[in-house]
DNA sequence: AGCGTTGCAGCAAGCGCTTTCTATACAGGG
DNA sequence: CCCTGTATAGAAAGCGCTTGCTGCAACGCT
């Protein structure tokens, strides 16, 4: 019924070793011999089994990206970035690997299923993106599992996630910390002494690192932070929304929120405007990550731009071993603060 | 080096036929067998082989999502509700088989190259979302490949995207011209003669009926429409903003601006605020999808909801064999007109 | 002329699993 | 007590491909 490639052979007048050759390039073949070939691959609409293939060869041309919600940019920009590279260089259209992203949902046995189903298809790469579960069980298994994966030979890269403890997982982090702490010292800097704080899911790594930021800029300025202040939620806008109001709630005369990113941010200035504040004259808003809607927020979100693409890009290349790793296995990259309308001077 | 069905076998004093047949369960086996076959499976912490199943079985058990543009909400929904069904019923964290999505970028090539990559996977199932590029020579290329994924026993589904003529395809579409139209004639009602129309790329069926949903609105009023009013972008935020930029140019007086989808509907309300226009009160503007941040833009879109999720999980559940495919193999889902405050009564 | 090279193609042994067919063991009926 | 039926396990034949090794011309060197 399907055609193999010993009927490709037949065709050819071939055996089928020189097809595989022929197929694979790896291995000096006529030109007349393999014109003939590649004639009946087309005549015949042949189409490699690929399970055969990575049986025989004992590798595979999948690579995976697991990714915490494929509905939220922030992923999605590092997740093509990745794909246009391991599909080939130069953006050629497809290239020889099959890239595909895995929706973890931020659920810890989704990852680790998505892992084990990447083993099992013998994947030449995997590149784990976005923050963390802090769970220190997970963290165990999650290393395991990339350990594992490393001795069966495929390469696994980290971007925008903190390295894999005991694991040769090359790691490309964002500098969520120093990045947080910039963005609020620029608020302090504006004259903000009251500072509301909407973190996202209390147990991820990118929650922590930021707020630790958040915090040590207060620190560094004597300001006292008030537990009411934090509100942790989702990194979606819903939760900026609520949590917005919650804080107004706990402390009315806040005069600035810093959200967990940008989502987040959008979603306290729906909720700001609705409770009749203005932006940023009554209260100044600040994000995180710089993603394309941002910039045309109304106002204009002021936030760290983290450079998703270019990490994406890079992990990619590295996971192709196209690129050498960084010194150490692990890079930073640092963040930079974009200041725009949604932050100013607070009027009280 | 890595563990084999022989060596859990060996531990488990048993033929690997027997282990085998535990793993996949379709054949009896004792219980006290099966325990010390699962026990042996732990220990020796055994992964099974994809391929070597694959090609022994003649079946695998990937899932692949083709997407347009996996940096947009728009696919991010229904990648994610497509994915949450074929991982496991009832939102199993992660189930047996590996759904992954692909992006093709909205390139023909991309998408042609895709769809060879899971055939040579020996995919189960493939569903591709979004609108198709109207270009014969591809669409006569994608439906065979269909066709030939078909053939080899893969479930084919399309999301949110025309049927394809000659193919076993299951098709769910959206209804993109009974939406427009009903959008279109929203904004006439309120009094609107002069609305500019921003598309999206021009060979997409997407682009295509939705604005011919548009006209068919302005012709039931008796509206002509000035040629000068549309203008073809891409499905992004900039394009939303240069394109309405552009209209403005052409024609100052228009009252209301309709985006081919929310994204760039936000980018013509960016562009029209930096221009001193009010939102509605000068120029109203209208969106289409409804995706979450529509709902808290400033002001709040006026947009048509379309069923990503539903969508996306039907398409799941069919592609899994697990939901009968609709009479006739398509089925058409309406979107719902949501007013909201970016529409008004133009005052002039 | 003899012989080591070089260049290209074929042989055949797997890769690790599934599955058909066969074998064995035991239970119960005649 | 033999025969049939039922339940369970094993033997072995591939699935379609890759690749190490062998084979064999043609070539150029001494």
């Amino acid at each position: 019924m399907t055609v193999t490639l010993a009927d490709v052979a037949a065709r050819a007048q071939v055996s089928p070793a020189t097809v595989s050759r022929v197929l694979n390039g790896n291995y000096p073949v006529a030109a007349s011999t393999r014109e003939r070939v590649l004639r009946a691959v087309d005549e015949l609409d042949y189409v490699l089994n690929g399970p055969a293939s990575a049986l025989a060869a004992a590798t595979s041309d999948l690579v995976g990206i697991l990714v915490n919600d494929i509905a939220d940019p922030f992923f999605g920009i590092m997740a093509s970035a990745i794909q246009s590279e391991v599909s080939g260089p130069g953006g050629r259209a497809g290239g020889e690997r099959l890239a595909v992203v895995c929706n973890t949902g931020g659920s810890p046995e989704r990852e680790l299923t998505y892992l084990t189903l990447l083993q099992r298809q013998r994947a030449a790469a995997v590149v784990l993106t976005g923050g963390a579960v802090e769970n220190p069980a997970h963290l165990a298994a999650v290393s395991a599992k990339l350990r594992r994966l490393a001795d069966a030979g495929t390469r696994v890269v980290l971007c925008g996630r903190p390295p894999a403890p005991d694991t040769s997982a090359i790691a490309l982090t964002f500098d969520n910390r120093g990045g947080g702490q910039e963005l609020t010292e620029h608020l302090i800097g504006l004259g903000h002494r009251r500072l509301g704080y909407i973190a996202g899911p209390e147990e991820r790594t990118t929650t922590r690192h930021r707020l630790e930021g958040h915090r040590a800029a207060l620190a560094v300025h004597g300001i006292e932070e008030d537990p009411r202040w934090t509100v942790y939620g989702r990194y979606d806008r819903r939760s900026g929304y609520e949590a917005t109001l919650e804080l107004l709630r706990r402390d009315p005369s806040l005069t600035a929120v810093v959200a967990a990113n940008d989502s987040v941010a959008i979603g306290a200035c729906a909720a700001l405007r609705e409770s009749g504040r203005r932006i940023p004259d009554d209260v100044s808003v600040a994000g995180f990550d710089d993603l394309p809607f941002s910039v045309d927020a109304w106002p204009s979100l002021t936030t760290v731009r983290l450079p998703l693409a270019e990490a994406g890009a890079r992990a990619g290349r590295i996971a192709m071993g196209r690129e050498e790793p960084p010194p150490g296995g692990i890079a930073t990259a640092r963040g930079e603060l974009m200041v725009r309308g949604s932050s100013g001077v607070p009027r009280k």
